[in-house]
Parts: C-alpha cells; structure tokens; sequence
DNA sequence: CGAGCGCTTGATTGAGTTCAAAAATCGTGG
DNA sequence: CCACGATTTTTGAACTCAATCAAGCGCTCG
C-alpha cells in the first residue's frame, strides 16, 4: 500500500521521528467523483497521492476551453507543487474523475519537513527527475508528431486510462478537439 | 561569478569536504561556436554550466527535423540529468551557439555526491521544481496557444536570446517551421 | 568572388478546427 | 427495470492556420 511517505523512507532517526510528528498533517479522505480539489489562482496548494480512482489536473484558457495537463491513477501524485515551491498563485483546477481514496498532504506538511531538514532524499529527487523527464517527451511529441503518433503514445504511456476517462478528456491531454480525436479512432479501427 | 556549486551551498564541514575533494571531476572550458557537447543516444551525460556564451539542447525527429528543447544563455545549467538519474541513454544532443565559457561536470560528480551524500540541498532541489513549471507552462501553451502568441511569451521569457541565436531555431523551438515565423514577423511588424 | 546558408515572400496543400446535427451512452427518477 | 433527458461520441461540410514547395534576395566566410 504506497504513500509519499514512501519517498521519504530514511535511517535517520531524527527524521523517522520529524515524519512521525507530522502524521496529522495528512487525511486520508475518500471522495465522491466530481469534487473539484483545487481551484486555479489558490495560494495553498495541498498534495494528493492516489491510493484509488483517478484525478487530473487542467486549465482553462482565455477562451474558456479545457486542457488536461495530467491524468492520476493510482499510485501517483499530483498537486501543484511547482507553485507551492515558488511560492506562486497554482495554475491548475484539480478534481476526481471517480470516486476516489486519497491521502490528502497539507502546505504545512512540506513546510515543516523544509524548515527542519532542509534536503530531500534520493527517492524524492528521484521522482522529480522522473516528472521532468515526462514533462520533456511531452513538450517534444508535442513540437514534432502528428495527433495520431500522440494518441498510440498515450495508449502506451497509460495502458488503461483510456477506459475510464472521458474521450474528451484524453482529447484535451492530447491537444485537439473531440471530432478530431474521434475521427483518428475511427480510422484506426478501419486500417486495421 | 557563479557555479552549480553554489546550488550546493552549505554549513556541514564534511559536506564541504567532499565537495572540496571531487573539484577535479569540474572542469572549465572555453569553447568556440558550433561544437557539440553531447551526442544523442550516449549514455554518460555531463552537465554544463554556461558562464558566458550561448548553448542549445534538441532532438532530431524521424523525418530528420531538428527540435530545440532548450536555450541556456548565462547562468543556465543544461544537460540531460534526466538520463542521467534515470540511467538511459540521453534524448538531446547540446551544441554551442556562440563561443562559450563553461563549467563541465563529469558523470562522477553528481554519482559520488550522492553516493556520500544521498541527499539533496533545498536550492537544487528549488531549481528542479523551476524546470518543472518551465516545462509545465510550455506544454500548456504548446496545446492553447497559437504560434503568433508563444512567439510573444517567448520574447518576454527570453529577451535578449533574440538577437543571438538564429531564427530558425527560434522557430524550431516554438515548435513552427522557420517561413511561419517569418511570416508572423512580418505580420507583427506590420501590425504595430 | 562565388557558393551556400538564412531569411523572405507567394502559391498550394493538408491536418485539425469549427459549426451543425444525428446517433449512442449515461444517469436518474418514477 | 425502464424511460427520459442530458451528455458524449460520431459524422459531415466548410474553413483556417501552419506546413510544404518553390523562387529570389542578401550575407558571410572560405
């Protein structure tokens, strides 16, 4: 049964103890599909680690469209953590797209591990290369890959995601419109 | 003057020390224009810190099409530290555009850093979430925006890298052929 | 000085958008 | 469990932004 306190698995018994201490700064909170988390333009930005269903993060621009920027299965985290670091109103709208088990980390979970122990294990950094290096093929397929090399990546990337969001989500992940992803389906299941 | 050391910053004396001891696995060098750094597909990945000049990281598509993935103008560090701490093979050749002036971290630096000290200083670690949110507001505006308005934001986000690299790789970079750009300049300055 | 590269400009093409409407699926209350 | 309304997905036609192809100009540097 994962957690972040996974990734922050240490010997150092000063820490173990720190981390013990601060066990009231997470919930665990079960959550009916549909709950907006996080609202974009909010100071505190909490961390959420999926133990089940699935939430995502987005945006919405000035025209009013939606765009994913990233789908939470079970066993990921997501959170605006980038703003909270930079101490940055969050960009992103977080909400459960199932009903979902959540462990639910508080601004000032983060704050204490900081200000008492002010690095961060291997695990953690280790996951942060891992999310750079997401964000970088991401950017890349992007700038140089036609929608329909996007969607067989994305099927690949998420073997079972596509069964339980909305197509007009996966849509939004991938930069085009519904009717463009559903003509790209189509002629999928006709090639072959 | 600074230095990826300086990221490194701390009071603990035998931190300090190691640090002293693998100054050998830096090393500064000056190099002229056009140079590549690092090739795509080798496996031991340096990181470089730009004191002065101009470099570049990019992707060569399977149609044989270049893709900027980043400019490091002075005081950037670049490299490919995602395959690194992931151990693949690296998705980015870097090149210099100018003469440049730079700090050279071996492989080694960062594996004994760790090896002793398995641990990671808030300043690295705040620069890791910068790139984060780099890479998060380029995917979203990759998928809102249109060429003509990440052409904006890149002239606000990088104001004087353009008069320094060519335009091209301007052009690559927002991810639209060079004639397209070209076009939106004209537009532009006809424009206003 | 000439060859090649980079930038511009124009004509044509194409992938994906927009708009509209029909078909399928989902959720909810009776 | 079924029926109804709402949402999602599909399909089609017209359009648009940017890609491709092609030609011409101006530098630079060899």
């Amino acid at each position: 049964m994962g957690s972040i306190l996974d990734d922050l698995s240490t010997d150092n018994p000063i820490l173990k103890e720190l981390i013990a201490s601060l066990k009231d700064k997470i919930t665990l909170k079960t959550i009916p599909k549909g709950t907006i988390l996080q609202m974009k333009g909010e100071m505190a930005s909490k961390v959420f680690y999926v133990k089940k269903g699935c939430l995502r993060s987005y945006t919405i621009d000035n025209k009013g469209k939606e765009h994913v920027f990233l789908f939470a299965p079970e066993g990921w985290t997501i959170g605006d953590m980038e703003s909270h670091m930079l101490n940055a109103p969050s960009q992103l709208f977080i909400d459960t797209l199932e009903n979902c088990e959540i462990e639910v980390y508080e601004t000032e979970f983060f704050n204490n591990l900081i200000a008492h122990q002010p690095s961060m294990g291997l695990q953690g950094v280790f996951k942060l290369f891992k999310r750079i290096s997401v964000l970088q093929k991401r950017v890349i397929m992007l700038m140089s890959t036609s929608a329909q090399e996007r969607y067989e990546d994305f099927l690949e990337t998420y073997p079972n995601i596509v069964q339980r969001v909305p197509q007009k989500m996966v849509a939004s992940y991938l930069g085009i419109t519904p009717e463009a992803l559903s003509k790209i389906r189509g002629e999928m299941a006709r090639t072959k």
